[in-house]
DNA sequence: TCATTTTTGTACTAATTCGCAAATAATTAT
DNA sequence: ATAATTATTTGCGAATTAGTACAAAAATGA
């Protein structure tokens, strides 16, 4: 246990109010989304804010972050259960469009991959944090692949890579898509269509 | 010819206003991009803009025509042709990555792609341009994959529209990948890695 | 009780934002 | 020449913005 800090106690659950931010720009995006907005969505106010988590690309790039643990964790669901390849491609996909098709007003999209990208050409710690990510969900995905033609299920002189990054691709798009308004059966039918393809 | 018009003369060139305006939103997105900017990038002042092209919204709309105006161009190509179905389809994704990549101060991803998105979950009139330009652009590739089947390329039994989709899927991570700094060598990677699988 | 520490709330600044109103300039029509 | 028309320029105004300074509040330690 921590034991009690000396001075004025927090009125805000730091996580909470992280989760409260990631909502906000979820919505807006990064540009739209003003401290304002930050503020009366946490509860808290703005000298706050600084003092929990820095200044506004910091909260962002913090949304963020806690944004891709969600996924990771979606992705860990489908690696983890030791599942054929087809079977672990829909427990990803369908995942992946029940957080895309979820939202107060409406579906979001990704987070990362419908806010990043308008600020990713100049902002270099932006883009960064796109391009792992990326780079990560490939990696994770080629993993599932090769995990699968070791087994067998997929010919051995595959391509587990590309095929991995074609996976992805597809991830991407629903992520599109769902922002653009796409229904919940035409997302998992692009789903059915890359399961029936790759897996 | 059209007589000229009666009072002073315009000082710019529409088009080529219209031209900066949208390589401004290209590099910025919406919410980022000021009206300032876009007066410093077309060399006019912002009554003029207002004038010509209505307000920052409207702007950003008609840019958002202009650019996909440009990729109909690029599909055009790869359809009018009577290419073989893996031909069209490496014309496309390196048309596109051409696009993509290209930028003065470095690669910029997809216009649509990249902007449209942070905006798309509040703004119905973004949302609703994003969404049919998806569309069309499944629209243009069904006909390319059922061409295909017609000359008897891939199975008559194949899903085109399905085809479709994933071959979009691919263009959509290529849009996204660009913008995060993926090189061009991994992108014609990934787009020979599409057309090895669905062509 | 009273000093110390930490957070909160208020208020401020300096800059930027969008949109418009009014005056000025450049051209054609008469 | 002069009127009519259209575009440009200047500059306003009300609102919003990011970020900070400082005092008040709420807790602990002695």
């Amino acid at each position: 246990m921590t034991k009690k800090p000396r001075g004025r106690p927090r009125s805000y659950d730091p996580e909470k109010a992280l989760g409260a931010a990631l909502e906000t720009f979820w919505e807006a995006g990064f540009s739209a989304t003003s401290l304002d907005d930050l503020a009366a969505a946490t509860g808290m106010n703005r000298p706050s804010l600084y003092a929990a988590f820095g200044d506004k690309k910091s909260i962002y790039l913090k949304s963020f972050e806690a944004f891709a643990e969600n996924l990771r964790t979606a992705l860990r669901e489908a690696m983890g259960a030791d599942m054929p390849l087809g079977r672990a491609l829909e427990t990803f996909y369908g995942a992946a469009i029940e957080i895309y098709r979820s939202g107060p007003h409406g579906p979001r999209g990704c987070f990362i991959a419908c806010t990043a990208p308008a600020e990713a050409a100049r902002d270099a710690d932006i883009r960064a944090a796109l391009h792992d990510v990326l780079k990560e969900i490939d990696a994770a995905l080629t993993t599932i692949f090769s995990r699968a033609q070791a087994k067998g299920e997929i010919a051995k002189d595959a391509d587990a890579a590309g095929l991995a990054q074609l996976a992805a691709a597809v991830l991407h798009s629903i992520a599109l898509r769902a922002r653009a308004g796409e229904t919940r059966d035409g997302l998992h039918a692009l789903a059915r269509q890359a399961v029936k393809s790759l897996g």
